[in-house]
DNA sequence: CCATTAGTACTAATTAATTAGTATGCGGCC
DNA sequence: GGCCGCATACTAATTAATTAGTACTAATGG
């Protein structure tokens, strides 16, 4: 079979959102933070969990007896750098300054908040 | 039936881009242009082309006796920033700051690349 | 102990996305 | 006029993503 893609799909990005705010966290705390949401089966987000162990951005530990406790394999920021560099691929053929600009213009970015990055930028 | 997406998967992004490169485009001449890059079969084109124009991305045109033209339906400008808008609302909860953190941090933006995006933002 | 609870493993159904095959029709040329 | 090329319409196969059910097991509270 061909294999799952690597990348992070929609739902399983919501999943990793909340491991990562936690750092860490069994199925039912995943489970029960995605139900204030939306209506999910428990065995629905375990599935979805072993998945994002198999594509490597999980870790699973036993936890006492029974269950598991899972980690981010992978740091945040690393993953959604990447998210942003792929999209930055797919939509703008690779080249950041064309999203920088629909940023500007769009969704209204102040002056202020550039100057901000810009020191963010001069620091670094 | 559940209704398809009405945003842009990634195989017709690429259709799109071509289009509105062209400005205006037959199956042939999609079809044409993405052989250069990778293999697929005319049909495989057009039925692409037709979802396109059920999701509202294209019109169609009959064009001479037998065969259609396509063109957008709406300006890339327009169709991409709303790509903009949905990457992020997805991975950044909807604020676009931290998504500018990530480019000035990995992609390498330049303090100039910003002036000249400060220049831009106050002019409008 | 044993029923309940909570966990996993395994299986599977559904859907959208992706890709392409087949049937068919029409226009034009020899 | 009949055949070839090219177009569409219709049908369909495959795959990944998404969602969840069922069977089974282990802890635990009474």
């Amino acid at each position: 079979m061909r294999p799952r893609s690597k990348t992070l799909t929609e739902q399983e990005l919501e999943i990793m959102k909340i491991v990562w705010d936690r750092e860490r966290g069994t199925v039912r705390d995943v489970y029960e933070a995605l139900l204030e949401r939306r209506k999910v089966a428990y065995t629905t987000v375990m599935t979805m969990m072993k998945i994002l162990e198999q594509k490597g951005f999980l870790k699973k530990a036993p936890q006492g007896d029974r269950a598991f406790v899972y980690r981010p394999a992978q740091p945040k920021r690393q993953v959604v750098g990447a998210m942003v560099k792929e999209f930055i691929n797919r939509v703008f053929n690779g080249s950041a300054e064309p999203l920088l600009v629909h940023l500007v213009e769009e969704h209204h970015l102040t002056q202020k908040d550039l100057e901000e990055i810009a020191k963010l930028r001069r620091k670094s």
